[in-house]
DNA sequence: ATTTTTTGTTAGTTATATCTAACTTTATTA
DNA sequence: TAATAAAGTTAGATATAACTAACAAAAAAT
């Protein structure tokens, strides 16, 4: 009773709505939508899963995971995250490109070949999106991050990592001239549709409410 | 329509067992023997992949590849073998480890990553195994190889490439004391079991048949 | 307290890929 | 040539994972 790629991608997601977001259970149709799959299907996996002992689940219920599935969605995203690393540092991939090929190589099965690569980038920290890397033993530092859109006039930040890792969005956010590290000074917050002017290295432009809620800032 | 890995799998198989072999088509008996797998699954398997014009057969006839099927089973390989040989450079692999992982990366879907990675690795020529790597192209030098089998008493020669790529395979030839390039010195070859006595950095060891035709050598 | 909307499940179907058991064709041997 | 062996195919079943259509439960609105 061997862990399939697809039930890999399932573990991912539920990991994704629930420990990093707001809540820690979800829906059926919550995690459909997410998996661009139907809420059938969704629902007929999940009552597989927790025959596994993956996910803890009711029906009509919501779902979470169990520590097993836990600690797998820990080791999922640590190997995902190593190999965005490298394929940003030694591939000449950007930022916007290592998302897709690192989904296929975090399904590739070989704790040698982790445990080689995490020490060939130098045991590295974070990812080319400014997320943490989880160690060997599963530990990371779990920083509650701040919106760029939690910031009021006059404030001054450093962008520390990104919400959303789609290609579309990462290059919206690179042709602005942001990036990792960029120091940015909130010039103004319209009160009528959450935008905001920002000012950095010299720009001045205009973001959407939407913008400001994807990037993760350090106040300085 | 697009190629799972699964049929990646069989059209790497029927490459192996034709081009690279001494005929140029093969049984579903022979090819099911190959893969661990049943004939009936073949059977089937091998009619799809002709209506997906990768395979020219007929009923109780013999497979081969197509233009499309052959140039599909070139880019697989150059895949395989240059992750086997990223593994063995650059993340401690032994020759006798590399090919059960790559196995699996030679399915990874991404121009680009091969691109980068042949040029990352400088272009390597041959793997850790002493095999051919197609360039992009899928242009490659077929140097028509000799077993040391094939070489009589008092002959001398280089190991130049393995036939075998399985680790129990390989671990017995680097416990042997022996390894690409190494040169070697047939003493004895016997009429009874074709058995070989060699020599090669001051050891003398005695091969059986089977070993001295897994191992391709370059005569000096 | 009903009705309506949202959310979630089940049944039946499809696609991929495998198996065993039974059968057929082709090749070999007597 | 007829019997036997080897090689290959088909039918029916299983497992995974998806879909649509129909139905059921829970939540929200009236
Ligand atoms: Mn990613
Ligand atoms: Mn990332
Ligand atoms: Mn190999
Ligand atoms: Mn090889």
């Amino acid at each position: 009773m061997n862990i399939t790629s697809n039930t890999e991608d399932y573990i991912k997601a539920i990991f994704h709505l629930t420990f990093e977001g707001s809540v820690n259970k979800v829906g059926t149709n919550q995690l459909a939508e997410y998996l661009g799959l139907s809420p059938a299907s969704v629902s007929v996996m999940i009552k597989k899963m927790k025959s596994k002992h993956l996910v803890d689940y009711e029906k009509y219920g919501k779902i979470s995971l169990t520590e097993v599935g836990h600690e797998l969605a820990i080791k999922l995203i640590r190997k995902h995250r190593l190999w965005e690393t490298f394929l940003h540092r030694y591939m000449n991939f950007s930022w916007d490109e290592v998302h897709e090929v690192a989904h296929q190589l975090e399904h590739i099965q070989s704790p040698k070949l982790i445990r080689e690569l995490d020490n060939f980038l130098g045991n590295p920290k974070l990812d080319p999106h400014g997320d943490v890397i989880p160690d060997e033993e599963g530990n990371f530092s779990r920083t509650i991050r701040k919106s760029l859109s939690e910031l009021e006039k006059g404030q001054r930040c450093r962008l520390v990592s990104v919400k959303d890792s789609s290609a579309v969005f990462l290059k919206y956010v690179t042709q602005l001239g942001l990036a990792l590290s960029s120091e940015i000074e909130v010039l103004e917050v319209r009160e009528f549709d959450h935008s905001m002017m920002i000012k950095y290295e010299e720009k001045v432009e205009n973001v959407s409410k939407k913008f400001a809620e994807s990037v993760y800032v350090e106040v300085v």
